[in-house]
DNA sequence: ATGAAAGCGCTAACAT
DNA sequence: ATGTTAGCGCTTTCAT
């Protein structure tokens, strides 16, 4: 019975590993997983026999028998993304230097909240650990994850009992307005994220509250109109310049809460004809790796990094069996480019 | 023995669900995998109980006794760029759709070749296929993951014996070129690949090909000086056009290979006043999600959908144990935007 | 249409 | 330090 799809050449098993190398399974298991006791003689003659066998555990049967599986699944609500693309990027090094393997699941668009998060249902007995990306399960999908012994750790929002790498949010915001008032401006437009959020996403609300912290200092507040949905997208983030450039009477310096989202202003920006950096002051936040091919002033996040640091974070309570409930705070830092300049005259895209 | 993970309450297996259907273990495989010779009232009974029960098949040990792990992993030299992330996920989204599990393998930056694809040697019996994204193994390589059974599609580089999705890549030049030609431009720039291409990447060798058949079918050839290297990066093709901008005779257009390349090459214009599409044309590969902001001119080809393509090869092979070993070529397609215009006068970055 | 039973290839407890 | 052995939870013949 040879299937068409290749030849029937038996890999080796661990028994003839054994039987080669003259000792029991449990020894070539032990000497080959570098466990205790085992003479060195042995484990010596044993590894050397696997490798001339180019023997592999498989990894099925010890999955079964350990009732692990070496597995780290990461959980993004998309891959068509820089922002997600990256901490995945990020993490994935981290584990294939473990010797992890690395699931990845992309919770797409669907509409269902429940529908949403039905993937992790499907994770027990595939994974041993779980990477949630700006991903947050309620309180039954969090419990349930908990209590089926599975390790977590997140990236972005916050989810209780679970250790987290995340940016504060709130000092985001503060430092792109302070250095938007720094620069003169005292009409601060900004582009948010969406008016209703299907993913609770929290970020967000944080900057939000960064922004209204550092206005409230100067004595300044954030009118309505100067607020617009951004969707965290490229076209969000054009559509959102819009709206503030046809506003009665329009900033003049927008902080849009993504680099993206910055993107698509500068796009509306070049078709109106308004200068940015010089009629209109722009700031995003993450260091896209184009913003400075545009040369965008941002709040730079090291994406890959927090990645990298969940990924270690689970790793290591994994190998520890132990629960990490602490967040790990990543640094941010003010990039200035040339988006952003002194604030010059009255209004905006009047020549000078 | 309660691991700090989680609580012990123990999962229901599939012994479970027959005691309580009142069926044998068998049946109930049978039963929730849809296969025939199960009475409907069966079928359905054990469904129900399955899901009440919350059963969800242990699939280590599914995967052990089937000798199959419904698994794809996609191998791509880093998911660090825009193109192999939007192919990973154009992947993804097709795996997830059939119910795969999806693998991702990252070959990160070693030196060697050897090291380089011994992930390959570890995929056995945790994938049921293979999606090689412009990696190409080497003769053994390919022999052995043959014989080991294992599907394999492709996208970009040709594996010989295995199916493929890719661009006609003699073709991406030639469009290229022909628009800058149509244009009225005859010293034509090429920011192409590596001098020294540890990958094996025939890309650059195939556009290249169709430049020059593109320049030859009009009488031109390409000289030296206007061949300079981008490495398929920011970095490298701002360098690449820093060369070209500063050998004698300047060229009035630059087909770049890559869109990201075509950016770094915009930042060096910016950098030195030349107005892009103007002073000089630039035309890139891809149609990067960023191409628009900068409105950049390009060859658009479909990543994620070419992901998707070899993803859906892939899980057709794989239910149909069949072999493939045709190309699907994917389309591409000329998008004209602002960064390409007729030649205007002798030389570069005059003001007119 | 259903059941019994023999593995799949490991790990881990328990012996020695 | 090493061996023996009983599973892990499924799938898949082979019976019935």
């Amino acid at each position: 019975m040879e299937s068409p799809l290749g030849s029937s050449t038996r890999r080796p098993t661990i028994e003839d590993v054994a039987l080669a190398a003259g000792v029991s399974v449990a020894t070539v298991s032990r000497a080959l997983r570098g466990l205790p006791n085992v003479a060195v003689s042995t484990r010596s003659r044993v590894r050397d026999t696997a490798a001339a066998m180019r023997y592999r555990p498989n990894p099925a049967a010890s999955r079964l028998a350990a009732g692990r599986s070496r597995t780290v699944t990461v959980v993004v609500p998309t891959l068509n993304s820089w922002y997600f693309s990256t901490v995945v990027a990020g993490a994935e090094a981290v584990c294939a230097e473990s010797d992890y393997d690395f699931l990845v699941v992309g919770l797409g668009s669907a509409d269902e909240r429940a529908r949403f998060f039905a993937p992790l249902n499907q994770v027990e007995h595939r994974t041993d650990g779980l990477i949630l990306v700006e991903v947050r399960p309620d309180g039954a999908q969090a419990a349930s994850l908990r209590s089926r012994g599975i390790a977590i750790s997140t990236v972005g929002a916050r989810v209780e009992g679970f250790p987290s790498v995340r940016v504060d949010d709130v000092e985001v915001g503060r430092i792109a307005i302070e250095h938007l008032l720094d620069l003169g401006h005292d009409r601060v437009g900004v582009i948010g994220g969406m008016p209703e959020d299907p993913m609770n996403f929290d970020v967000p609300k944080l900057r939000r509250q960064g922004v209204l912290d550092a206005l409230a200092e100067r004595g300044l507040a954030l009118s309505d109109d100067l607020v617009a949905a951004g969707n965290f997208s490229i076209d969000g983030g054009a559509e959102a310049m819009s709206l503030l450039l046809d506003c009665g009477r329009p900033p003049t310096a927008v902080f849009a809460f993504s680099d993206e989202m910055a993107f698509g202003a500068l796009m509306t920006a070049a078709a109106r004809g308004v200068r940015v950096g010089r009629d209109i002051s722009l700031i995003g936040v993450d260091d896209h790796e184009f913003s400075r091919v545009v040369d965008l002033t941002t709040v730079r996040q090291r994406v890959a990094w927090n990645g990298a640091a969940a990924a270690r974070a689970l790793i290591s309570m994994m190998s520890e069996q132990r629960i990490d409930t602490f967040d790990q705070i990543a640094p941010i830092e003010l990039v200035v480019r040339s988006t952003t300049g002194h604030l010059r005259s009255e209004g905006t895209a009047t020549a000078p």
